[in-house]
DNA sequence: TTTTATCTTCTACAAGTGTAGAACATTAAT
DNA sequence: ATTAATGTTCTACACTTGTAGAAGATAAAA
């Protein structure tokens, strides 16, 4: 699965947090508000996640509805295995043993995740 | 921090894995085997790393040496946190959670994790 | 039905990325 | 000292990404 550029998948995350197809403003007003884009930016953008098959578009009316043809879950997945293979020899472990080393969670993260360990 | 491109990441891992300084051919020796890439190319990409500040080059006799400006762990604590923050609220159970749901991780990677956690 | 508002599609362009040949420099061999 | 070998720097080019104006389409208003 193709890797998406920052853009691409900041729109990405916008339609997958929503439940239904969403529309071009939809997703301007989900940006971060701190972003002004255009809205001829924004249907780039859409156009080329269309392109590379990450979205369907659909027409009503004037407007155009974007729905995900790709589920944040499979692309999500892909994200971490690359991530774990590339840094983390492919160990959880280390991973997490990394964050912990460099203090980038605190002591509840760790011990919220310990509570969900004891399931196994 | 930048974000890298794929090419250079690669480059500097293997940089990064090694204990000294390094050669333009000591990378191409070590990519993966894979991939057969023109010696100017890997130079290209050594330049674009000085460039970005995150190597520093030596010239010793006819060839260059580059080693590091930037850490290992500093950028690659910089990416988790980007990835946690987008992908998973910024929890770290959550991203264990995935994992094991997707059956990404093996039974005997999350003993390995429990029992590291042992300690907190 | 003509006008206006609004939405999309086309086109464009600068900067970044992947890739490598041409030209240049320097060491090593003759 | 020349030549050959080898390493680097320059230049270049196609494709991608970030960004948006111009032009076109369509619904809504007058």
């Amino acid at each position: 699965m193709r890797r998406l550029p920052d853009s691409e998948l900041e729109i990405m995350l916008i339609i997958w947090n929503a439940a239904d197809p969403v529309s071009r403003i939809y997703i301007q007003e989900h940006l971060q508000s701190s972003r002004e884009i255009a809205p001829t930016t924004i249907l780039s953008f859409l156009s080329r996640l269309e392109a590379k098959g990450f979205l369907k578009v659909e027409k009503r009316g004037k407007s155009n509805y974007y729905f995900p043809l790709i589920r944040q879950e499979d692309y999500v997945k892909n994200e971490s295995k690359t991530m774990l293979a590339r840094f983390f020899g492919n160990s959880l472990k280390n991973f997490v043993v990394q964050l912990s080393d460099s203090d980038m969670v605190e002591e509840s993260e760790l011990q919220e995740l310990k509570k969900f360990l004891d399931r196994f």
